[in-house]
DNA sequence: TGATCTTGACTTTCTTTGACCTTTGTGATA
DNA sequence: TATCACAAAGGTCAAAGAAAGTCAAGATCA
């Protein structure tokens, strides 16, 4: 059981629980869960950016404090952003993270999602040269995107 | 025997017990079989490919694994012939009008039709040299038919 | 002899850890 | 009251570790 996982699900569990909102104190997250307060940091930088959706403020000094916002929007909205925060390149665990984003806010539901992941990843575009191999992820993506928003 | 044999049993009698879906850790699976671990990679790439009806997915780094599905079958014979009458490549023309007559036939619903059919097309491909074109096209195309066949 | 296996060196990706840095709050002190 | 020292947070970054992927050369088999 990898250390990170753990680290999101106990924040994805404060999000669920307060409406979207977590505070957390660093140092004392970290030692529940028997990790190094740095770890924290990976875990936020790593699955809880801005293009997926979440806010960060964070304090130093005593008292300090990390907080989690989850933002939403219409659907629609919501679906363009995710549209426009891809780039040129999209590489395949980028693209899974932000499946498993749209499914836990309800953007696509699984066997959608598990299409759309079929369409980006597998052995796929493994005889594709890397230089291609995300670009053409990217567009896959967008255009897949699109036509989901049409869809409904 | 061959070595090769051998993981091929091996992964198999998981997909058995586990209800066709094995998670293996390539370092540990090689190690208790006594082979190199790129072994495993030649098995998968060369015994579990979408034309064989799996799905397989991995990640690196801490924590990672190769999840090896295999898709079973009642209706998804007739998608499994579709699959196996895809080609090493396919062009956007053939793929519409297979995707057409999986319409017709009741094997997909329109939205997942269209879904596909965005994943095929559109400018995506537009600026990759065709020598890859097609042969992403018709394994993105498998990939996705393993998966609808999956999600029922 | 051509196809299939086997191996191992090298690469890429993701995670974990720790040393060091910056910011903020709080008293003690001049 | 202004300042300073210190403790209490959180931030950064780079190195080490843990997997899996790739590729090509050599070995074997039919």
């Amino acid at each position: 059981m990898r250390i990170s996982d753990l680290v999101t699900r106990s924040i994805m569990e404060m999000l669920e629980e307060q409406n979207g909102e977590a505070e957390i104190r660093r140092n004392e997250l970290a030692n529940t869960l028997g990790c190094v307060p740095s770890q924290i940091n990976y875990v936020i930088t790593s699955r809880f950016t801005p293009e997926q959706g979440y806010i960060v403020e964070s304090r130093r000094g005593g008292g300090g404090y990390i907080r989690i916002t989850r933002v939403s929007a219409p659907r629609q909205t919501m679906l363009m952003h995710i549209v426009n925060s891809v780039g040129e390149k999209l590489d395949k665990r980028s693209a899974e993270v932000m499946l498993a984003n749209m499914l836990d806010r309800d953007l696509v539901d699984t066997p959608t999602a598990r299409l759309m992941a079929s369409a980006l990843g597998g052995r796929a575009y493994a005889d594709v040269p890397v230089e291609y191999r995300d670009k053409l992820r990217a567009a896959v993506f967008k255009n897949m995107l699109l036509t989901i928003m049409n869809n409904t």
